[in-house]
DNA sequence: CTAACTGTATTATAACGCATAATACAGTTA
DNA sequence: TAACTGTATTATGCGTTATAATACAGTTAG
């Protein structure tokens, strides 16, 4: 259910969290819906608990899981709002990466024609 | 002339590079331009003099700088090409993220008013 | 030629983040 | 009671970033 690559520059516990919020956004992971145990899915990912446990810090703390210690780790409610939220907030930097393309160069016809394949591959299964 | 955030997160050789690389961009800094000697630029920026000279070594690897050991540090004839390249390459990364954006629920006409703005604002002196 | 500049290279050190390892404690449940 | 759950702690290793102190070679103005 889960894949990590850890020799991949971006640190294990953010691609777990970044892995999480993509199948709650998918609708794959569903408020409510368990996670695996913290030890589980160390063992399953050949990773240290610890790492494991700071990527469900993360995502605690941004309202998309909820911890209930003794019985296990869920997805929150409002999981989705929080989500989008955050959404909202990595705007900036979009807009941001947009002006340096344009500035190098990139027409805005190119940079419309990403978001379409975007927005097109968003509509398929994957 | 240049600027640097020691408490950034992103490193101070980054920052540079980036902030060279815009120079050139926009036309401050044209082929043949001279830049600051690695001493110079780092007693300027209170910044150690290794910590220049890996930014200026990035960008030597990507064609946007040419050292003339004893006499300095140029823009490169083809800076514009190279950096236009680099921008190429940075559009997957776009496209992720734009993907990534459509999931949380933001709009595709969102996405491509912040491209409008990115546009409007490239457009101004800045 | 000398002095002062240029880029470049080397070694050592310190700080920080990431990840691991080994425990330990408390709550839940079959 | 036993086996699970989340949580917390301490120690260790590693890589990256940045600093510090040098040293060497090429260029250039005096």
């Amino acid at each position: 259910m889960f894949q990590i690559d850890p020799m991949a520059r971006t640190p294990i516990y953010e691609q777990l969290t970044a892995q999480i919020e993509r199948l709650v956004l998918l609708g794959v992971l569903q408020p409510g819906d368990a996670l695996p145990s913290v030890r589980n899915l160390s063992c399953e990912l050949a990773v240290n608990p610890n790492t494991v446990q700071k990527a469900f810090n993360e995502l605690y703390q941004r309202g998309v899981l909820a911890a209930v210690p003794g019985r296990g780790c869920f997805v929150a409610p409002d999981a989705r709002e929080h989500l989008q939220t955050v959404g909202r907030e990595k705007l900036d930097g979009f807009r941001e990466l947009a002006h340096e393309l344009l500035l190098a160069g990139i027409s805005k016809k190119d940079l419309i024609d990403a978001i379409d394949q975007a927005d097109k591959k968003e509509g398929e299964a994957e």
